[in-house]
DNA sequence: CGTCAAATTGACAAGGCTCAAGTGCCGTGG
DNA sequence: CCACGGCACTTGAGCCTTGTCAATTTGACG
């Protein structure tokens, strides 16, 4: 369990380190977090809108997604996780949820309890630091989001959706930008850009035509990395990868 | 200058008080804070995309907004600011600014360098917490506008934001939802919401008609808060103002 | 090979944008 | 006190991007 721990956990120590020097007793203290395991198929809620929320939840494999329902069952995605993301670190201090947070592929996942988590913070600075960190970046892809509704138009909205997914990815060391493929569906693209599945198909059907990307069985592969990044006006500094 | 100071903060000890109790040692240490006021004019930036920040920036009198502009000029507002806020916590963790902070009216703001702040939150973990909190309210609201400028038709956009103004408004102290001017033009609601001055017009024009806004003068009254909520979808939870 | 979800396509409608021409308010200067 | 100028607000006409609806096609998988 000791092992398997320090391998779970191995993505979110790389991120923590990415944001704040993290000496070898903060790593520790992370590796030694009593946590629970778990294997979850895809479309499996772990944070429901209006729920009181007592752990936190590390995504370690797979893919989740952040949505709010409207009164017409309108669904809008805010933002996509990836291994090394605590999706709900905003738990620890607002108690009932605001929105939802649902696996997009099959995940494995660690639930830690909000006390744990909670005297972990306050004893350890650093971690402390990253965390806070991480939340404060991400409110900063939020604000990017606003910005990629509400300005640009349909085929840059999706590019840049799919740019600022291709280095999130890279950052948690699942592989560079120009080969992968996009684990949502057209709908979910979509639901994230504010726009219909069907005008979202034919988007990707033009950018595929300008040999931007290309089809692979059901997903999508990057063929063109600039040209994308110049579609979708993508400047990843509001990611705050360095610095 | 002690006396003015204490003034000063009133609106942000109010604030953070509402995000976890304070002690009197807390407001001590908040009131004691070493400051500079600032007189500005509307118009005035506090913040500027790309540079390297090294203050933070209370506003205690006056309104101001946070935006970002794209490569063709258009400009999407992410959020707007009422007395107590600080403006720019997240430059205390991250150096260089995404976007930019200004001030929509004549303003007061306090600036407190980041190392007093950064002391003040290792030292008082109450002050840390209520910061913490405030800036994952912030991102919740963040949350909220994509879902705003992503789902919601003109009119409700609209109508969600001046309810959102109105109850942060309140929450500052700066009087009832039901009466009071809203201090951004048309084209500022149109580039909080997506949308272009001309057509914000229009849907204002709808709202009033309609009996649920009136215009008094250059600016807008409310004339019925609750169709103003139902048109809008406004739901407050999000703003997590109790609990 | 059948089934089902996802993707694709076309025709049409519509919400919101653009462009362009006013109108009204308010501060300024004579 | 009035005339002027400028900025914000209005309003209308026509266009265009995106949405809607509905019918097919495709691909994965049992």
């Amino acid at each position: 369990m000791a092992e398997a721990s320090v391998d779970a956990f191995d993505a979110l120590i790389r991120k923590l380190n990415r944001l704040a020097d993290l000496s070898d007793d903060d790593r520790q203290a992370i590796a030694t977090l009593p946590v629970r395991v778990s294997r979850l198929t895809k479309g499996t809620l772990l944070v429901q809108e209006g729920s009181l929320v007592s752990d936190c939840c590390l995504l370690i494999q797979g893919y989740a997604f952040r949505s709010k329902i409207g009164p017409d069952g309108d669904r809008q995605i805010m933002s996509f996780h990836v291994a090394g993301d605590i999706v709900d670190v905003q738990h620890l201090m607002l108690s009932r949820a605001d929105h939802d947070v649902e696996t997009l592929t099959d995940a494995v996942i660690l639930r830690i309890s909000h006390s744990d988590l909670t005297a972990l913070i306050d004893n350890y600075p650093s971690i402390r630091k990253s965390l806070w960190r991480s939340s404060l970046i991400e409110a900063s892809i939020f604000r990017e989001w606003i910005f990629n509704v509400g300005q640009r138009e349909a085929v840059a909205r999706i590019a840049h959706l799919i740019c600022e997914f291709a280095v999130l990815r890279e950052a948690a060391g699942l592989g560079g930008c120009g080969e992968f493929d996009l684990p949502m569906h057209q709908h979910h693209i979509g639901e994230a850009t504010g726009l219909t599945g069907v005008h979202v198909n034919r988007m990707l059907r033009l950018l595929t035509q300008n040999g931007i990307l290309k089809q692979v069985g059901r997903s999508m592969r990057v063929l063109d990395w600039q040209r994308l990044q110049a579609v979708g006006e993508f400047e990843p500094d509001y990611l705050h990868l360095e610095a």
